[in-house]
DNA sequence: TATTTTTGATTACCATTAGTAATCAGCTAC
DNA sequence: GTAGCTGATTACTAATGGTAATCAAAAATA
């Protein structure tokens, strides 16, 4: 019962897991930042972000609105337009990103060294 | 050149997106965690994450150490083991992981409100 | 000696998911 | 009317994920 503090630390598992199945995924995140970025229609979202497909996007929009992370509205008017806002829960993910963000700089310097930051 | 700033926004892209290209998917920050709380051998790691198979856990192994983010040592002896140890670099993951810990516990409470916490 | 067990890892096979291209309905501009 | 834009869906194909069986090497067992 008290050598291995087992179970502790392997309950860092599971909410780890739980924000993976909401966030995990290459695109959800991206599109959130889109979002963020003042970017509200389908369009706007796709073209922001290279190689995301329609059907994707359409999907990922889904799965966000379904965890309250983005709400969607839609426009009666001309070429009916949908408009996506991020919710204020969404804004709890801020440090998620930055950290995120933040990571992939230093992992790229790590990797890279000091030589010449390609244009990927 | 002034109007939207677009540029400077955008560029969060993509460090998240190299960040996700290394730790994305579904399996790699668990076995991360699963490797700093002490499982060195293969199957200690396998056993320790509820679902994930050989043929995954040897691939995202793989995967790992290219990135730098863990070591491989076979020990040559009885039945033959290998041992995988987190790299220094790896632990510059910690607030990442933290971050995504934290989340996963405010995302279970606004969603499930104070009921409670159901057995996953 | 022969058999079984344990290790990390691979293979063949099937299921699921991701991605591509075409298409839809509703409306505007020409 | 034709073309073009909107968000979204569908059929189809490519890629990835997961399961189960299997591999080699050696220790333990009988």
């Amino acid at each position: 019962m008290k050598k291995k503090e087992h179970k502790e630390c392997m309950s860092a598992l599971l909410p780890v897991r739980d924000t993976l199945d909401v966030i995990g995924g290459k695109w959800k995140l991206l599109i959130l930042i889109s979002i963020w970025e003042g970017n509200k229609h389908f369009r706007e979202i796709e073209r922001s972000i290279p190689k995301l497909s329609t059907k994707v996007l359409s999907k990922e929009l889904k799965d966000l609105e379904e965890h309250q992370l983005i709400t969607r509205t839609v426009l009666n008017g001309f070429p009916v337009r949908t408009e996506y806002k991020p919710t204020e829960h969404s804004k709890t993910l801020e440090k998620v990103i930055f950290e995120l963000h933040n990571w992939g700089i230093h992992h790229r310097k790590k990797i890279f060294g000091n030589k010449s930051i390609s244009n990927n």
